[in-house]
Order: C-alpha cells, then structure tokens, then sequence
DNA sequence: CAGTTCACGATTGTTAACAATCTTTGTCAA
DNA sequence: TTGACAAAGATTGTTAACAATCGTGAACTG
C-alpha cells in the first residue's frame, strides 16, 4: 500500500472518524483545543481521535498506523505525525518506536491515579464554582444537561458516553481558567478509556440524574451540598469498575471492522 | 546559513543551553519526563529548553529557530521540529505559522489563571500529603531543601530559581500520581515565566525559609497548619509581581547576546 | 512434527531537496 | 527626508525518496 493522497473517503471505512452530523451543532466554545495557533490543521485530525476515543468507539491498544489515517483524512504523512505526536503527548495514544500507534491503554494502577486526581481536584473546584456561579455558566450547563436527556432519550450510546463526560469538561470550563480546563479534559478522556476497560456492561454513562443535582446545588450556592454530591458521584463512577488487572489485548482489526 | 549538522559547539554560544555540571548529580527520579516511550531522542532538547526556562536563561519572547537549534544540539531538522512542536504542547512555547518558535510570554491575565489553578490544587495537595506522609518523600524533600539553602549560601542565582520551582513540583511527585505531576509541573515552569516577566528585582525566588515550614508542617503530621503555609506562600510569590500589563517585547538578539 | 532460520513485505524513521512565506534591504519617487 | 514598492535573502513548511526496523510465513533441519 502506498501513500498516496487519497481526497475520495477511505473504501474500506474501518472506523467512524467522520463528524457525524448529530452532533456537529455542538461545537466547543471559548476555550478551544490546546494548541490554538500555528499548525497549519492538524488539529482536526487531533480533535476527531480524541472525539472517537471519548466516545468509546476507538477501543484501547487499537492500533493506528500511518497509511490507515493518511486514507482516511486525505492528509500527507507529515500532518499525522504531528497529529500522533500531539495525541501521545496528551496520554491519549501511546507512540512506540518502530511499532506505531496505538490507543492508551490504561492499566488498574493508572484509572486509581485518574480517580485520585479527579478527587483531588474536582471537588474544590465545583466548591467554588458553587460560592458564586455566574448565569452564563449556568445556562450552558443546563443547556448541556438537556443535551444529555435528549440522547439518554434517543438512546444513543455514543453521545450519552461523551456526553457525560463532557459535563464534567464543562464544569471545568466555566472557571474560565485554561489550565484547570485542560487537566480536567485530559483526566476525563482517560476516564472515558478507563471505563469502557473496565466499565461493567451497561453503567457506561454517569448514574442517571446526579449531573443534574450537582448543577442543582450549585445553582442554589450551596457548595457544601456541590462539593459532596460530586464526591459520591465520582464514587458511584470508581465503583461501577471491575477491575480485571488482565485486560484483554484487543486484536488490531477484528474491533474496528466489525463494523464494516 | 545552511542547515549543515555540525557537532562541534556553536561558536556563536548565544545561550547556555549546556548541562551545567552543578547540577547535574541531581536528575530527576521516579517519574521521568511526559514522552516516555518512541521519541528517539528529541526529549533531551526538550529537557535543555525546559530547563532554560525554569532558570529563567530563555527570556519570553526569545526566538528558536530551528536553525540555531539544529547547531546547538548537533541534530537534523525533524528532532527539533519535533521537540518544537511538543514544548508547544506544554506551553512552553509558542508556534507561530511560518515564523517560529518563540518562548511563551504570558500576560497579566495568564498570571492570574496560573496562580488560580494553583491556589485551587496545591492546597488539597499539600493537606493530603500532611495526612500521611511517607518516609521516602520526606526525606527526598528534605535533600531538597538542603540542596536550595546550599545554592542559597552559594549565591547560585539560576540554580535558586529552579531549585524554588522544583521544590513545588516535588511537592506534587510525592503524591506518586502521574497526572497530578505534570499538571504541577506546567503551572510551575509557567510560574518560573511569569515571575521573570512580572517579578520585582530580586524576590525572584521563593522567599527563604517557607519551603522548610511547610516541610516541617508536613512532617509533623499538621494538615490545617500545612495547608494554611502553603497557600499564604502562594500568595506571597503573586504579591511580589508587579502586574505592567506592558510586557516589553525583548527584542530577539538583544537580551540574548549581551552576555557575549 | 516441532523448532529455528532466513527472506520478504509492510510499516515506521530519516534525510535532503523543493516550495512557500516572511523579513530585510535597497531603490525610487514624491 | 520619508514613504512605498520590489527584489533578494533567510526561515519555515512540505513532499517524496531512501534507510532501518519489525512482523510474518515459508523453507529447512533435527
């Protein structure tokens, strides 16, 4: 297989990177991915892995090899180099020399890191967030709460999933402070790997209405209420886990083009 | 000036991005840099203009150019370029489309956010690692300590600097969770940028002996004390900057070469 | 038949030449 | 003298060919 440029969509259609258009009127706001300036675009490559990573639909230790994504976002090999490069930085594939690219696979040790990070940090923040929220703030949380009702409704697996872990992102946003934004998106995409590890069948997605009672309290500054409704709400996360230390090593291709 | 790999020193030597052999028995343990795995080896570059940074040697605004770089360090184009664009992911730097790499320069609102984040992280952090310390930590600490009185008494003016920031990125390592490491880390060496742009005179470092209390508050087991020290040390370094919103732009060779 | 070796194909890593863009400098005219 | 304009030089961005490495499977040997 050469590198060719290939502009017509890849006709082996392993995995949905496309944007699919039910989401598309969702884009980010304010705060944009972590690397704004320069890089001619390679940041879409970046956004739609990460996107399919949050999702669960680009499962861990899958692999992502050069050619495959030179096809499929009609791009040279420069761009998803730098793309895979950017993504390994961020945790969210693992680079491994002369062997390629494959998505993080986080071990038992890892998800307690993430939880213990989350603990650590979210709770002060919702705290905060609660001692004076703003309206704009407010809106848009419940404006994505009604996003998430409205997939939960439709039962649409993929949103729900990214989705919920959004709110979280979101939580973090409204603090309008870049750095706590972007540890928060990186802990919660890490969660999203953790759990579709490690998840058990069918508590993929946050426990039903504890996001809307969260955002609840803390329109009502209530910090005290916030910061605890968030602390047992990572806590039903954590303990919906299974931890299996043997993760399965999830051939290659045989995830990705089952769907084919 | 071609872009001929020369491995012989720079005979231009416009900035000292040479590992000093002050400092070099002390390297980092445990948790290495952010790109552990691939990377051939690009992350010693990385290291040398972290490290420049910490030690405020790389005035914000500096310009990379690849070029220099190339020679600097003896190494083809694509290391550098790779290095670029992962310090650039970091923040360290910033890339501008087909003009180059420049040494981040935060402004005034930046400072604000990063004194934020950190207020809002280190606090827990530090109560947390008071709860129960462990005995490896605290002496890994305390070594540090002696380290900075060492450098102190020795009027190493760099070495203080980086040894100040350090101190708090130890603090975050002791924790032994990774995600919680390099958050600290960013806003660090974030700090040890702003503090050069904004900090008056000679308060450059941390001042003297609070690192040493809030150790002993550690130590003794002390979490209200402990977090009570730390968070008036913070906003000690933020009320020793004097907030110019006018950031001189420092000019390229200027600042660079007068140490020739 | 089991195990090892070797060679081939596929994939990633690297290099150097080429293209595009920006900066500087020199020139000319008002 | 100052301003705009243009050409030359320098720097970054991109591409394609080449080199190195890894995985696989066939062939060979015990």
């Amino acid at each position: 297989m050469k590198f060719k440029r290939l502009r017509r969509a890849n006709d082996k259609k392993p995995i949905n990177l496309e944007s699919d258009p039910v989401s598309s009127n969702h884009q980010q706001n304010s705060i944009a991915t972590s690397v704004p300036s320069s890089g001619s675009d390679e940041s879409i490559i970046v956004e739609r892995i990460y996107k399919a990573v949050m999702e669960q639909r680009l499962a861990p230790n899958t692999k992502l090899s050069e050619a495959r994504l030179c096809e499929t976002f009609g791009v040279g090999r420069m761009r998803v180099r730098r793309a895979l490069l950017l993504l390994s930085s961020q945790g969210i594939i693992e680079l491994q020399s002369n062997r390629g690219a494959y998505v993080a696979c986080p071990d038992k040790s890892e998800a307690n890191d993430v939880f213990a990070a989350r603990m650590l940090i979210e709770p002060p923040l919702v705290r905060q967030l609660a001692q004076n929220p703003n309206d704009i703030d407010l809106a848009l949380l419940t404006d994505h709460i009604a996003l998430e009702d409205a997939a939960r409704e439709n039962n649409e697996r993929t949103e729900i999933i990214r989705l919920s872990g959004e709110f979280h992102t979101k939580l973090a946003q409204s603090t309008g402070n870049k750095f706590i934004f972007r540890m928060m998106r990186e802990l919660v995409t890490r969660t999203s790997l953790i759990v579709g590890l490690f998840g058990s069948s069918e508590n993929a997605s946050c426990p039903d209405d504890e996001h809307s009672n969260i955002l609840r309290a803390i329109r009502s500054q209530n910090p005290e209420m916030a910061e605890q409704l968030l602390i047992s709400h990572l806590n039903h996360i954590q303990s919906g886990l299974v931890m299996k230390s043997r993760q399965e090593p999830q051939d290659d291709l045989a995830a990705i083009l089952r769907s084919d």
